[in-house]
DNA sequence: CTGACTTACTTAAACGTTTAAGTACGATCC
DNA sequence: GGATCGTACTTAAACGTTTAAGTAAGTCAG
């Protein structure tokens, strides 16, 4: 591999002049640029990144540390970030760090000694403790945060309004006839996490309710697990009640999915007998019959803007405060709350 | 950040010394090696990997390139590819390439400049040209390729024998009773394509059939796209023949759902009316009711072989001959092809 | 014509490691 | 008691950049 002196010496400069044609530096004169650029050409140079990292402190990369790339959610995401990162000549460190907390504090230290210009924790992986040591270790290193909601000066939080989600998911029940409208919500979060708010989906279910002067009942709200099976379970109790709901907000797709599943097994036809609204818009949600009407999140959008945060955080230097992105989810209408106009 | 000359100073000794107390050479006595030990920890020291990388010309990475990382068996590779790292302290670059063969240059590029100490390519996105370039300029960096022949001196290819796979699939209906065994296969590869096989899969088929006995029925055999919709409508046809089959085999697992939808929409009750297999395990394949029977493709294993093997090769030097490695998808029996015991 | 300023460079130090070559000193051997 | 050897280090160059400081030659005002 040839470097800048071999470059110099066949253009007859110095190493200086060789990176300040590099640099497009103004004073080099045209002829001289030509005579580099020539010889760069001729020698196939390509600066080395290495080396330049080693002066300049930077590592031209952004690390990426992800709770589960398994969830076809963060996938997306980091491969709209794969994407953006791209145009700015950047590339990507990942860590998957398997929802493993532990495994927070080897990750962070690898990004570290990678010299990464920018971090991206995407999901809950890494304890608020940990990244507040990062961000002490690596002051001038941007941070971002993809659905995880962090109180620490210097990271930049991007999330998704799970109350506006909620409300938005269950209002288009109500608007399109449902009067006894049920929730099968995810687990109870425990005290200790700070993830942000998908209990929030709740909250807007109970404002959309109320705005519609419906009255709230207990007994329609479930509670499962995010998980297929419990999905099923769930929209199974909810229709041996006396009186069963005539729609149901579903707090994840893939609960949604076996509450699909269960509405067909007791032989309601959707959306005539019953209504069902996902969240999350996994690709799946659009393969099944009828296809589920979900909040879809804005994943790309997600990506694409940590990226081009990142860009502009790196030229311009660490935010001294905490910020805070709220992203919205948007509807995707399906089959399983409109009947196919033929 | 505290750096070797730091931890020189403080503990009354050479930087070369406190690298070999690093390194563990032979040669440092104890007394020595406690008193560097002691600095190293109190000035919190810790090894600028650029500069290493810079001398030593290792990057102490590996580099991945994944032709769709929305494929949850790329992702699961990837995956378990960034566990296995771990252990060996190296990191993760990845690009996804998003099925953009002109990506490959800039991605190969990006791998080279950040003197990545392996590559591993991942599904069909590299084209061989590219490949032997990057080969070249780099020598010494081992490259394995992932469920993709490549012919080149130097890459060891990691594949599944899709011919046994779909072998395994079709003997399997055989053996639960099947005599008219119908095949979805995945669509025509294109005469430039050299993925590894996913053509093979027919050929098990036939030579299942062969082998019990059965006779061929070309009229059994339906082309799909490898996805949700075509494999639905490709089993409508199927169940429309005049004699229609007592069983599928199916390409992948995502025309497999298509093709369950369609059997239970036509009434049928599987496994008794109809028995279906797919191909990939991919996660939903249990979730659905009847759960899917299909051939698991050995996606953890790859991951860590991958890493295992170049972790080798680095050591010992990229081998100058091509090799192929065949692993055996696995069959996992679900209740599309066997009644629940209860 | 002189001094100040500009242009177009060059020189050399620095970034933080690794490592071959050198060295000082004590022990061992005949 | 001098040569030889092993031990426990040190010295300094090198990896390929970037960049502050230096410089030589030309331009221009007074």
């Amino acid at each position: 591999m040839a470097t800048m002196k071999d470059v110099a010496s066949r253009s007859g400069v110095s190493v200086a002049t060789v990176s300040a044609v590099i640099h497009d530096a103004d004073w080099v004169s045209d002829s001289t640029r030509a005579r580099v650029q020539r010889a760069i050409e001729a020698t196939n140079y390509r600066p080395n990144h290495v080396a330049r990292s080693l002066k300049t402190r930077r590592g031209y990369a952004i690390g990426a540390i992800v709770s589960d790339l398994t969830n076809p959610f963060f996938t997306e995401v980091v491969r709209s970030l794969s994407h953006a990162l791209r145009q700015h000549d950047r590339s990507l460190f990942l860590c998957d760090s398997d929802h493993q907390f532990d495994l927070g504090a080897t990750n962070l230290r690898m990004m570290q000694d990678k010299q990464v210009d920018g971090l991206i924790v995407i999901g809950d992986t890494v304890r608020p403790r940990l990244l507040a040591k990062f961000l002490e270790e690596a002051p001038e290193v941007p941070v971002i945060a993809i659905e995880r909601a962090y109180d620490l000066d210097g990271v930049c939080c991007l999330l998704v309004d799970s109350e506006e989600g909620g409300y938005r998911a269950t209002r288009h029940l109500i608007e399109n006839g449902a009067t006894r409208v049920a929730m099968i919500n995810g687990p109870e979060e425990g005290a200790g996490s700070t993830t942000y708010g998908r209990a929030k989906r709740y909250e807007g279910y109970r404002r959309a309710l109320n705005e519609a002067g419906l009255t709230f009942d207990a007994a329609l709200v479930e509670q499962g697990t995010f998980r297929y099976e419990s999905g099923k379970a769930a929209l199974n109790r909810l229709l041996s009640l006396p009186t069963p709901p005539d729609a149901v907000f579903v707090a994840n797709d893939m609960m949604a999915l076996g509450a699909l599943e269960a509405a067909r097994n007791s032989g309601r036809n959707l959306p005539h007998d019953l209504m069902l609204v996902g969240y999350d818009d996994i690709p799946l949600a659009s393969l099944t019959s009828p296809g589920l009407t979900t909040m879809a999140m804005p994943k790309h959008t997600l990506g694409t803007t940590a990226a081009t945060l990142l860009h502009k955080q790196i030229e311009t230097g660490r935010p001294t405060t905490a910020s805070r992105h709220m992203f919205d989810a948007t509807l995707v209408v399906r089959g399983s709350t409109r009947a196919p106009t033929p």
